[in-house]
DNA sequence: AGCTATTTGTCCGTATGTATT
DNA sequence: GAATACATACGGACAAATAGC
């Protein structure tokens, strides 16, 4: 049987914020992993020693931080922890993942070559259009879509790259080691909202799931941009974290 | 009347993501200012020249970003553009806002002396309890909260630091003048979800409402924590953004 | 309480272009 | 090439919510 943190009533801790706590440390040491099934209500409200109220909320918030599913009529269970990525580790996409435990696939799902809109050219910082290539691309972590990938790279920059992009390669690969291409520095943006329509459907969810678009543009040693994506993440499956030093007289 | 971008149907642009351009875009120019209606459907159909479909999927889309907010049977309204904020101004909360458009105001709405409980401790890296302080404090903007801040001070620390705690007042200055101490490095952690009742409540959204969430240590010159907080942001609210040096050997 | 006008919400059918089979 | 499916886009009709009288 599942072996929970044991709760003490004399904690100030809110019960179910210590039984959020148990359930949580239970699928970070793996002991109820991705996919399993939590024990029912009643079993839980017996194992923290707790009305099924108390139980019920402490699930609620789980679930209201995506880590775990409630069905109806047929149990809860773990979706899984948050990815932790390092804000700074602006590389790619499955690059600032820990290569260790990566079962992830990349899929490219469209690549064409456009004529830059306005848009486009206000991000490469040029003021005459030119030809770009369009990458659609989607990072699965066993099955379930972890974030879907809209790249655009200038093709005069990237001559014939079409052919190279294929699933499961990295771009950032083909650019520095066939293009030559040095990366100096990079601009992100970050905001959350709830998903179009397109991505929605893109990531299977429902539409009141919060996503992560990020914005990026990476300068080459000239400052020059050479790449510019927006990429999504699914907000229940992800964590960013960041070590700041700060100036302080 | 208003001066929208013009939409061009030759355009290889879907005409949706024109409209939400040209609707965006006033509201950047501030032709539109918040709390503002929208023009009616009807208005936006002749003005984009675009059938009603076509215009709700532009608002509807413009809606899940945060912008704008539309309420059956009164209107579209402008509920303002995301202020962007910049990651690694861990400062405050209000700090890392430019101080001029600043109509913000900072309201504790709730200072007591706690002991720390296993969570805390391991946050501040005791292993034996002690004394906090703890503050619940919203930010608002124009009435609206923006914030919602819970921050926890330990009080041999900081001792008697209770009464200075007031509204509108930086703690960081509190801490800085009045008790000598220097933040060396901060540790964050920003995650997104679904905000729970107690948050819910707090921000006055309704609970599809995505919101971050920022947990932040902040250690002292001989790096210890003096500082850790969890704070809230309305996710379509705000924006992050951040400037990267790669390096790319 | 009506009543009406305004505005958004939902649904219908249709046409067109682009993929996919 | 034909058949199919899908997304964009148009026009119309009615329902539902809001506000003012």
């Amino acid at each position: 049987m599942a072996n929970f943190k044991e709760v003490n009533k004399e904690n100030s801790i809110f019960l179910y914020e210590q039984i959020k706590l148990g359930i949580r440390d239970m699928i970070e040491r793996e002991e109820i992993k991705k996919g399993d099934r939590l024990p029912i209500e009643k079993e839980l409200c017996d194992q923290f020693n707790a009305s099924r109220i108390t139980v019920r909320r402490a699930v609620k918030e789980l679930e209201s931080e995506g880590i775990i599913e409630v069905i109806h009529g047929k149990g809860t269970f773990v979706k899984g922890l948050r990815r932790p990525i390092h804000i700074l580790d602006l590389k790619g996409f499955t690059e600032g993942l820990s290569s260790s435990e990566n079962h992830f696939t990349k899929e490219v799902i469209r690549k064409e070559i456009i004529t830059a809109d306005e848009f486009l050219m206000e991000k490469f910082n040029r003021d005459s259009p030119f030809e770009v290539v369009k990458l659609v691309r989607v990072i699965k972590d066993d099955h379930d879509v972890f974030s879907v990938d809209f790249a655009y790279l200038p093709y005069d920059v990237y001559p014939n790259i079409l052919p190279k992009i294929e699933d499961n390669v990295s771009t950032f690969r083909i650019i520095h080691d066939d293009y030559g291409v040095k990366f100096k520095n990079a601009k992100k943006d970050i905001e959350v909202s709830l998903p179009t329509m397109e991505i929605s459907k893109l990531f299977d969810i429902s539409n009141s799931d919060p996503v992560i678009k990020v914005n990026k543009v990476i300068n080459d040693n000239n400052d020059i941009p050479v790449h510019y994506s927006e990429y999504y993440l699914l907000g229940s499956r992800v964590s960013f974290y960041i070590d700041v030093d700060v100036e302080d007289e």
